[in-house]
This record gives C-alpha cells, structure tokens and sequence, in this order.
DNA sequence: TCAAACTCGGTGCACCGGAG
DNA sequence: CTCCGGTGCACCGAGTTTGA
C-alpha cells in the first residue's frame, strides 16, 4: 500500500474505538493513515483479529508491503504480531485512567480484546510505555528537580531525628516516585507535644559517611545551631562516622545522642519473641516522668526478668 | 539485490522485597 | 514461610538498515 502522511493527531485505541473499530480490522482501497507507523498498527491488529500471521517482504518509507503466512490456521494461543506497541495502544486509555492498574487486570483486559493470553512480561513492557506516555522520561524529571528550591522555617526544635529512607518506603503509589531509587536522608524534630515536623531531607546515591557528613553539617548550620540538641538515629556506620567528627559539632556538649526506639525494638524482637513484651519496652522508652517509665519497666520484670536485663545492657540516656 | 551487521522485542531464569 | 509483583541479565530470533 502507497503510505500518504497527514497531519500529526493524537490517536489510540481509546479515542478510536467509539469511532470505528472497523476500520481497525478491515482495509479498504485509497484508505489514509498518519504514518508508518499507524500502518504497522493497523495491519498487525488486523491479522490479529483475524488469527492469522503475516511476513514483512517490503519496507520503507513510502511502501509496506506484507504477505500472509497461514491461511487457514486458527485458534492460536499467541500471535507474534501483539507485540507490546499494540498492548500499549489498547491499555494506554487505562493507564490514564489509573496508573496504578495491575499487570493481571491488564492481562485479563487484553485477553477479552484479542483473545490471546499474553505472558506478564509483554504487558508489563506495554505498561512501562504507557506510563512513559502519561508521566514522561523518568529521567529528565529526575533532573528537573534540582530547580525545586525548598525554604523552611520553623521553630528551634529541642530534640530531632535523623533517618534514611527510600522512595519505595515512602508508601506513594506514584510509579515516578517509585522509579526513582535514591536513598532519602531526612531529618525529623519532635516539639514539647509530641508533634513531628520533617525539617530537611536530602536526596543521596547511596547512604554513606560522605552524605550524611553533607547533609548533617548544612542541617547545623541552617535549622539546629543551638546546644545541647538531642539527636536520635539508628546505629548506621555513615551517621555515626559523620556525628563523631570532633568539629562536626555534633559531639556533647554541642550534641547527645541516642537510639532510634523502632531500632532498639527491632533488635529486641531478635531475641524475644512476642510482640507484648516489645510494646512493654516501647511504652517505657516514651515515658515522660520516671513514674512512667518505672510503670511499664516493672510490668516487663514481671513477664520476663531477662529482657529488663537485655535492656540494661543499654545505658538509660540512649533510649529512654 | 543480497548478505552482513545491527537493532529491537520477547522470554527464561534468578533474585529481591513486600504482603499475607 | 509462601506467594506474588517487579526487575536485571543473557540469549535468541525476527526485522531493519547499510553497504558493496
């Protein structure tokens, strides 16, 4: 067939199929297309419909001429020519739709459509275009985000929280979110009621001395220059190298540390099981007033002697 | 025109991490 | 612990491009 190129539209199988679904599946003489492109489309979805294949034997820019292979065969379980640029026409009005939506629900949409069942890997590749098509390239968003300047300000926190985290941690749905595997340096402070303020974060290759010493030392100079501030973390090599350094200004009297209490729980429920017990040592790590404290401690004596002996193996100004 | 080189799509295998 | 979704990698084969 003679390809004619007009002008360049928008088109998928979502703005189409109202339009005519015909013209998917039957050619006529002096049909038009938009470029070679939506010719391959067409002529592929055709033999899909129709369950046959076809070989290419002329191609380019003004001629594509193609010649059915089996006439006659029918009922296949699968067909070369659903490659995942035809899945990705047909489920792309989905991925706008929702772009969280399942590699199975999308299996299962296609198989309805073309009656084959394709494996999860061409869907899935289908799915990827899609999501490029609604987002964009991962990464050229990824370097716009420098042009993001964040300014905060707040009040003088008494104590803070220094974590690392990752974009898959954060529970965000978003694929561009997920895409982008960087480790989140962020730090946390905690105000006389309790309330949590996230205060800075920083967007790292990798969690190590190098970027936490960057992170901690603008973090001083820029949100907490006051002393005697309080700082809690996990016992990560990179924070610990990065706190230790002597004009850091993260070492007392400037600076005290302690534990992060999911960190101390976490490494209690190596040793004890149940989750009880655990809650016990959780309470009384976060009471206020030595009554508190004392309160949950005896309660955890009574149930096991030993794990207020594993605790005391910590000193109390690092996790209480 | 044809063969060689190259590109691209698809798949199997293995592995990881999260959810149940 | 198992299952499932997601992904990296290597490999194969079909399709496309290139150059003689």
């Amino acid at each position: 067939m003679r390809l004619e190129r007009l002008p360049d539209v928008e088109s998928d199988f979502g703005d189409r199929d109202s339009q005519d679904t015909a013209s998917l599946t039957e050619f006529q003489v002096g049909q038009q297309f938009q470029n070679k492109e939506e010719v391959v489309l067409c002529v592929k979805t055709y033999s899909i419909y129709h369950r046959v294949e076809y070989k290419v034997m002329e191609s380019d820019h003004d001629t594509y001429y193609d010649k059915c292979k089996e006439f006659g065969n029918s009922c296949r379980r699968d067909h070369r020519k659903l490659d995942y640029h035809v899945i990705f026409a047909f489920i792309l009005p989905m991925i706008k739709a929702d772009a969280a939506v399942s590699i199975k629900v999308l299996q299962n949409a296609t198989e309805a459509h073309f009656g084959f069942r394709l494996t999860y890997r061409r869907v899935w590749l289908a799915k990827q275009k899609a999501v490029v098509q609604k987002y964009g390239n991962w990464e050229e968003a990824y370097n716009e985000l420098p042009r993001w300047v964040l300014s905060v300000k707040i009040m003088m926190p008494g104590s803070i929280e220094v974590l690392k985290t990752s974009p898959m941690q954060v529970g965000d749905q978003d694929p561009f979110v997920r895409k982008i595997w960087k480790t989140l340096l962020v730090a946390i402070a905690h105000d006389g009621n309790s309330n949590t303020v996230h205060i800075a974060f920083f967007l790292v290759g990798g969690e190590n001395a190098e970027s936490w010493s960057f992170f901690l030392s603008h973090l001083l100079q820029h949100m907490t220059p006051q002393q005697s501030i309080l700082v809690i973390s996990d016992r990560n090599n990179g924070i610990k190298a990065a706190l230790e350094v002597l004009d850091g200004g993260w070492v007392p009297p400037a600076a005290y540390r302690a534990f992060r209490i999911k960190h101390v729980a976490a490494n209690f429920t190596l040793s004890f099981k149940g989750k009880d017990a655990m809650r016990l040592l959780v309470n009384a790590a976060y009471a206020k007033i030595e009554v508190d404290f004392d309160y949950w401690f005896d309660i955890l004596r009574t149930e096991d002697l030993t794990m207020c002996d594993w605790a005391n193996m910590m000193e109390y100004d690092k996790w209480t």
